[in-house]
DNA sequence: CACTGTGAATACCTTCACAGCA
DNA sequence: TGCTGTGAAGGTATTCACAGTG
């Protein structure tokens, strides 16, 4: 699928894919227990994230096994653990690619703050936005990008184009030493191997839910033979 | 985790829900081909859509077999047959909760209406924000949606509201007889079983990327032992 | 001949069950 | 006693391989 091939625990067995996209649910969940010496058992975290105690335990379990028998995890520990795990040291610049109404509603998320990552660049290909003022960030021309993102230390871009603009967006991004994408364009990526594309599709997100929906209300069998 | 039970397919076999999270995909890339007589095999399908074409073979299996052996799908015909399995055969209004920048954002996506969604409705807590027009429709209160849903035949809320106002926003929604959330506040929701909850999570997939972007760089191997 | 559709094999993830430890 | 950590079992999705067919 995406060329990332296999992730490692700390004894070189891999960690499922699954269990990796999990561990941020964990991390905030965390966050709102707050940063007291508290415990918290794999329960608990599972009522808190919608997930069975067993998979938080195994999930975690991956990361190396400091949890304390007959009582639980400590809390602070367990979120440095997981931040170090995902890489979470250090607040993360990223770029976003696009200033129509996603693209500022982007900018101006505050969960991203909250989540270690802050908002560096906001660039966009419209002379008639480049220049403007959005959440204090002046929007930069997608052309600059390659200059502008090394500078910036930025490896993460969000493209919040058109669905016509998101392929040049994504082309520029990589020619910008960006290496991660994560795209709200309904367009599917095709870029070289070693960038990592993640998809957000609220189209069949919603599509997804339709499906429940018709189902629940015991939906047309297509075909059915019965 | 949600309270979805199972899906069938049209001989009572259960459907697997990766396959029916991938049907929209293929919708999207079917109408991207347009609307000619032309064939598609599932090869193609599977290029278009960035999954392999054994899985592009297995899911449409579900749906009957209407391909041909030799040829491949009909374009056309494997539409209706995806569209109508997902219950997409009319124009679904959807609500949009939160009329700040997200809520205009997705309120001015073309994607939806390409989709077959309408937003009908916009609704806010902010009196500030009530009665202001956002893209020709006029934000209500929020108070109101119970009132406003079943008259506009919406059964599928999005949130967009800040963290702290989606648990409310979902309770309204809920009593509005809206039984689909599409909820993008970094929030779990607990809501009554029957009501399904999708959640998109920014700050997740952008940790994701990020430890992807980590572990190509070598990471630390937390707790290395070797 | 090319491509679908599907039984069988495989790989993967989750769940169970319990030993091990504070 | 209570909860973690993990081998083993179970279940589910993917991949293989090929028979079937226009």
């Amino acid at each position: 699928m995406t060329s990332v091939k296999d992730h490692h625990d700390r004894e070189g067995a891999t960690i499922p894919l699954p269990a990796v996209h999990r561990l941020p649910a964990y991390l905030r969940a965390l966050e709102t227990i707050g940063l007291t010496n508290k415990m918290v058992s794999s329960a608990e975290l599972g009522l808190l994230t919608g997930v069975s105690e067993h998979i938080v335990r195994r999930d975690l379990s991956h990361l190396g096994s400091f949890g304390m028998r007959g009582i639980g995890y400590k809390v602070d520990l367990l979120r440095f653990q997981i931040a170090q795990f995902l890489g979470r040291t250090r607040i993360q610049p990223i770029a976003i690619i696009g200033a129509g109404n996603l693209g500022k509603a982007l900018a101006g998320y505050a969960g991203l703050r909250d989540a270690g990552f802050k908002v560096a660049l906001l660039v966009d290909k419209d002379p008639a936005k480049v220049g403007s003022i959005v959440r204090g960030l002046r929007v930069a021309h997608l052309a600059d990008l390659p200059r502008l993102a090394p500078q910036a230390d930025v490896r993460i871009g969000v493209i919040a184009t058109s669905p016509e603009g998101a392929m040049e967006a994504a082309d520029v991004a990589v020619a910008s030493e960006i290496t991660s994408i994560l795209n709200f364009a309904p367009v599917r990526l095709v870029l070289p191997d070693g960038v990592v594309v993640r998809r957000i599709d609220l189209a069949a997100e919603l599509e997804i839910l339709a499906f429940y929906l018709w189902r629940e209300a015991g939906g047309l069998l297509p075909g059915s033979r019965a």
